[in-house]
DNA sequence: ATCGCACACGCGATATATCGCGTCACAGAC
DNA sequence: GTCTGTGACGCGATATATCGCGTGTGCGAT
C-alpha cells in the first residue's frame, strides 16, 4: 500500500552521504533523515540497520562501539564508491522529496478515512455502552522506480537515459528557484500553470518522437 | 502530560499476575497489555522492560533465553506475593480501565481538532482546484479584497508555485516512463538530450516571461 | 500536623538488532 | 523478444534494553 520512499541502491548511497559528512550512529542517522525529509516520513529502524550491516560486510564503512552507540565511520572505499555515483545523489534527493509528498497526501487521505471508520465505532460504542470491541491495524508496500545501469553495448543509451534524469533535475531545481524569486514581489498567475503544462506536453511529444523515428 | 495510566505499584502487580497465567517474554507482556485495554493503551518498552528487571532482582520472576526472546516465569515468591495482594487486582483492573477511558476520551479530543484543522486544509485544496481548473461559468467576479481573508493575491501565488511543482514532477515521472520503455528496445541518443534540454530552456524562459508580463 | 526530600515509579525518547512480506530489477531460460 | 525465478532491497513488525524527566509516596525532621 505505501510505496517505499526509497528506491532500490537509494538509501545505500544515500547513508554513505551522510557519513560522509562526519561519523554517526544508527539512530542518529534516522534523525538525519527524518528531519531533511520534514518529519512525515522516518525510516524505520529495521530499514537502517541492515542497511549499515550490508554497507560494513563490503567494506565501505567502518563500525566502533562507544557506550551503547555503535557509530559508524565511511572508509576510503566508501568514499571511492560514492565519487563514482555522486551524480545521482541530487536525483534521489529529489524522488524521495516527490514521494514523501506522495506519502502526506496519501496519509491526508487515510486520516480522512481512519476518520470515518472511528465515527462510526464511537456510535456503536454509545448505542452498546456496555461491552468493548477491538481493533487491528494494517500495512503494506508498492513500488517506483529509477536509475539503470550496467550493460556494455546499451551503454550510450544508459548514460544517455541518466542524463536527462539531470536535466530534469536541474531543470526543475531552476524553475523552482525563480518561481520563489518572483513570487516574493510580483506574483505566479493560474496561467503560469497552465502554460507550463501545456509546453511541457509539447516537449514530451517532440523528445518522444526522436526516440521512435529510427 | 498524560496522566500515567498505571498508578504506583499497580504496573509491578499486573505484571505478576500475567506471568501467574503463563510465563511470557517482554514483547509478549507489551502485547497483552494492549489488547486488555482496547488498544487505546500500549506500555512503552521504557515501561515494561525495567519492572521486568527489578521483578526479577527481587526475586519474584525468573528470567531464560529462548533465540533471541527472554522468557519471564513466576517463582513461588513471586505467587506468594501476588496470593497477598490479589485484593487489590481488581481495583487495579477498574482504575486502569478508567485512565484508558480518559485517555481514549483525549484522543478523541485531539483527533476531532486534527480533523478541523484538516478539513480547512481540504476546503483550501478544494478552492485550489476549482480555481485553477474550471474556467467558472458566472460566478466569479472582480473584487478580491473586503470581506474573506486578506492576501488572497498571495494565496493564489502559493497555490500556483505548489501546482507548478506537482505538474513538475508528473511531467518528470512519465518521461522517466518513456524512456525507460523504450530504452529496453530501441535506444535513447545524446540527441534526445540535447534537445530536451534547448527546450526545457526555452519553456523556463516563456513561462518567466508570463512572470514578468504584467 | 506539615514540610521536604530522597527514592521509586511510569513513561516517552533513545538505541540497537532481526524477521518476514511484498516488490523490483536483472539474468538466464525459452 | 518474452517469460520467469531469484536475489537484493525497503520497511513494518517484532524484540530488547537504557536514559532522563516529571511526579507521586512515604518517612524523617520540624
Amino acid at each position: 500500500m505505501t510505496p517505499p520512499v526509497f528506491a532500490h541502491g537509494s538509501l545505500r548511497l544515500y547513508l554513505l552521504a551522510l557519513l560522509e559528512e562526519r561519523p554517526r550512529h544508527g539512530y542518529e542517522l534516522i534523525q538525519a533523515l527524518s528531519d531533511r525529509f520534514g518529519g512525515t516520513y522516518s525510516p524505520s529502524a529495521g530499514t537502517i540497520y541492515p542497511r549499515l550491516s550490508k554497507l560494513e560486510e563490503e567494506g565501505l564503512v567502518s563500525k566502533s562501539t562507544d557506550g551503547r552507540k555503535t557509530v559508524y565511520e565511511i572508509t576510503d572505499a566508501g568514499r571511492a564508491e560514492l565519487d563514482a555515483r555522486r551524480g545521482e545523489l541530487d536525483g534521489i534527493e529529489n524522488e524521495v522529496t516527490d514521494s514523501v509528498r506522495r506519502l502526506a497526501d496519501g496519509v491526508r487521505a487515510e486520516v480522512n478515512g481512519a476518520m470515518r471508520s472511528l465515527r462510526a465505532e464511537l456510535a456503536s460504542a454509545a448505542r452498546e455502552a456496555k461491552r468493548s470491541a477491538t481493533k487491528a491495524p494494517a500495512s503494506a508496500s508498492g513500488g517506483t522506480s529509477s536509475t539503470g545501469w550496467g550493460g556494455d553495448a546499451r551503454a550510450e543509451s544508459s548514460r544517455a537515459v541518466h542524463e536527462i534524469d539531470l536535466v530534469l533535475s536541474e531543470f526543475r531545481q531552476q524553475l523552482r528557484t525563480d518561481l520563489r524569486t518572483h513570487a516574493s514581489h510580483g506574483r505566479v498567475t493560474p496561467e503560469s500553470v497552465t502554460l507550463l503544462r501545456a509546453r511541457l506536453a509539447q516537449v514530451r511529444a517532440d523528445v518522444m518522437a526522436t526516440l521512435t523515428d529510427h
